[in-house]
DNA sequence: CAATAAATAAATCGAATTGAATTATTAATC
DNA sequence: GATTAATAATTCAATTCGATTTATTTATTG
């Protein structure tokens, strides 16, 4: 085995121990989480009924339950009657239990929401520009977050757990293809936003790709209870995606896990390029502009596009064939059940391009592939904020099977 | 939210419930694993090293390595003596503790091994053939079976744990590739493998696919503890594969995740087809052929290729480029750490190919990628019987998160 | 002899399970 | 309509299991 000399890896062949062990603190808390899923999931349970889903003792359902409703996380339902035997309790979510606070940060526009515990925006804010600089975005964020707090109560304020923001990678690249000033983005290169967020606000923060925070919020809020696996799309200025596996999101290694833009299809012309040159908002904005159509309206509400016709309807086409191709080549490598796509654009848009991928997919080589279902995303396209906001629970309530394993140095 | 109507996805919208809770029962049998993955990644640790590394208590693992010790899974090494301090005493796998019995089914030959505790391959059988068909493999089976059962006495097939099954998904597909008759391969779609074999054998039955199987070799004795994550792609008679993340093997949904046979890639002449079209030994048997040379040398034994000339070359060349766009696409959905290639030929023919692949990823379009490192596998081409035996450890033995869980019904 | 590290015994603590009891209801029967 | 049986949800109390904590012993170096 190993015969291999020269060709030596370029790390170190030090061996990664696996995660450490786990005990019975971990398991409470790993049983917490699961007992608040599950009623999430199904947004009404039963104490016995959690326990036949968690497989879980009715007794120690009873005394989950008991912990969980004396923090206020959840609540009793009225009894329902009409069945054989005592009547069930249901149990919900509390819905003002716990508050969480979203940015997302995009190229055209950026958004501060105020979520609640089952996903309900309370409160939002959003400004629009030619391009994010710095210092402007950080003004946004302290100004939005004020017209926000005024509205609140103490009692709401204190129940605010955290920050969380989805932004793109490497805001700095790319500067062209939008129509940046490379000067001005690679301001970004020496910003730790993260840093510069945690010190303005008093919770905290937590920092994720905004397509992949879109991707949580699809996975809490969206389709993600139907499938255990998904690749999720989500086009904004630029393409990106994320990966569920097991119900959970996979970020992998360095956090770009289904950062799907360099993935490699073929244009209209059977040339190669990068996804991201093809199915991106920026490039429907460089259509429109060469047919002489002002692609501001873009910006203002993703929620509000009028048919720009012919230039829309071409990148429409476009797109569909690009993400067919990245569907399938996603597909080769893993079963996902399903292939969720969203976007920074209205339903109807959505839909067009979901029906214009399915018709493309089907004219690819598919043999021998597990063909995922191609589906509209549920959360729409605040999805990026939503999902921001979703990552503070993630790290607090969510079930994540690392909450079992201790963590290592 | 999702206002699609008639985009009704083809499966039932319900909701599936994350797998279930967790107790103390399933931490000792987490435990029990994790301890025994550590002693054999590192080969030989003191208990107190045991400890530190998987965070548990020192008491803790006294008990544990207590048990293991009196089932005979671990021994105890001479104590360690010249450093300050009582001397630690190193705890190794026993070799002899557990046999597996590992049946490779491949489409020019069936190999049958058995394996020790720590991955030695102690006796082996191999049978070669123009085409599989169902009664002779059984047949191979049972003489196989027989012959190495024979050399063993009584007690060491006592310690057989398991019978692990490497087979390609779906034979009878791509009978034309491999010139086999279709009616013959035909038989095998009525054939369900793991009963046939359960019933021949008295120990359980694990079927898994081929490449899937070497990558779990690859996983547990080769590179595996280096890389958390890396794609595995095994180059047999057809290419497969398979994928690792979190250290773990995962096959998905429908177990076909890392089947990157069906990948588009662009060959020579610029036209899409499927990686297996491309990278797979068939192919090299057909080039072959058309120069007039007789390929069943490839078959007796995968490490004792000669050097085929011309067209060889062409075939490394013509896989290594379709590989590198595989490599990619992979990377672009996966961040993975590595990608680790191995097949069933001899170690220079390895090399080639990895070589080849290496310069050939650097003709591509990278930006946005983070490439994996791309490797050889270091268990060589009896991957796929070595995965197979691999199998029933990973039922007992070996790390698993799901231990943890509660089955769901 | 002091310092250090490994190993383990005993006691403790936390959490899930088990088994029994309680409560509230519907369904069946008189 | 009253009574009884069956069923289901819920909880109490006792038990069990396994990890941790604390204290102690052992073996070594300097």
């Amino acid at each position: 085995m190993g015969e291999n000399a020269e060709a030596a890896p370029a790390v170190p062949a030090e061996i990664l121990d696996p995660s450490g062990g786990a005990n019975q603190t971990r398991v409470r808390a790993y049983n917490e989480r699961l007992v608040m899923t599950l009623v999430r999931r199904h947004g009404g349970l039963s104490k016995a009924e959690i326990a036949r889903r968690s497989g879980l003792s009715a007794q120690t359902v009873t005394v989950i339950i008991r912990e969980l409703e004396a923090e206020g996380l959840i609540l009793r339902g009225a009894p329902l009657r009409g069945r054989v035997g005592q009547p069930s309790t249901p149990m919900h979510l509390n819905p003002d239990a716990v508050l969480s606070l979203g940015l997302k940060i995009g190229r055209r526009s950026a958004e501060l929401v105020l979520m609640d515990f089952v996903g309900t925006i309370r409160r939002q804010a959003r400004a629009t520009f030619a391009y994010p600089m710095p210092g402007p975005l950080l003004a946004f964020v302290e100004t939005g977050l004020a017209e926000i707090e005024a509205t609140l109560s103490p009692a709401e304020r204190a129940r605010i757990a955290g920050f969380g923001v989805a932004a793109p990678f490497d805001l700095w690249s790319w500067a062209p293809e939008v129509g940046a000033p490379q000067a001005e983005m690679d301001l970004w290169r020496d910003v730790d936003l993260q840093a510069e967020i945690a010190r303005r606000v008093p919770w905290p923060v937590v920092l994720q790709n905004d397509a992949t925070s879109a991707c949580a919020a699809e996975l809490v809020f969206g389709l993600g209870p139907q499938y255990p696996d998904f690749l999720y799309v989500f086009i904004g200025s630029f393409v990106g995606g994320g990966v569920v596996l097991n119900s959970a999101l996979f970020t992998g290694r360095t956090g770009t896990a289904g950062a799907i833009g360099s993935l490699p299809v073929q244009g209209r012309d059977g040339r190669t390029v990068q996804l991201l040159k093809i199915a991106s908002i920026f490039r429907l904005e460089n259509l429109l502009r060469a047919d002489g159509i002002d692609p501001k309206p873009l910006w203002y509400s993703p929620d509000d596009w009028v048919d720009f016709g012919r230039p829309l309807d071409l990148w429409i086409e476009d797109t569909a064939a690009a993400l067919a191709q990245a569907v399938v080549a996603a597909a080769s490598l893993i079963d996902f059940a399903a292939a969720i796509v969203d976007g920074g654009f209205p339903g109807w848009v959505r839909e067009r391009i979901v029906a214009a991928t399915r018709a493309a997919v089907d004219r690819l080589d598919l043999q021998g592939v597990l063909l995922p279902e191609i589906l509209e995303g549920a959360v729409g396209s605040r999805a990026r904020s939503i999902g921001g906001a979703s990552l503070p629970l993630f790290s607090r309530y969510l079930l994540d099977q690392n909450v079992l394993f201790k963590e290592r140095d």
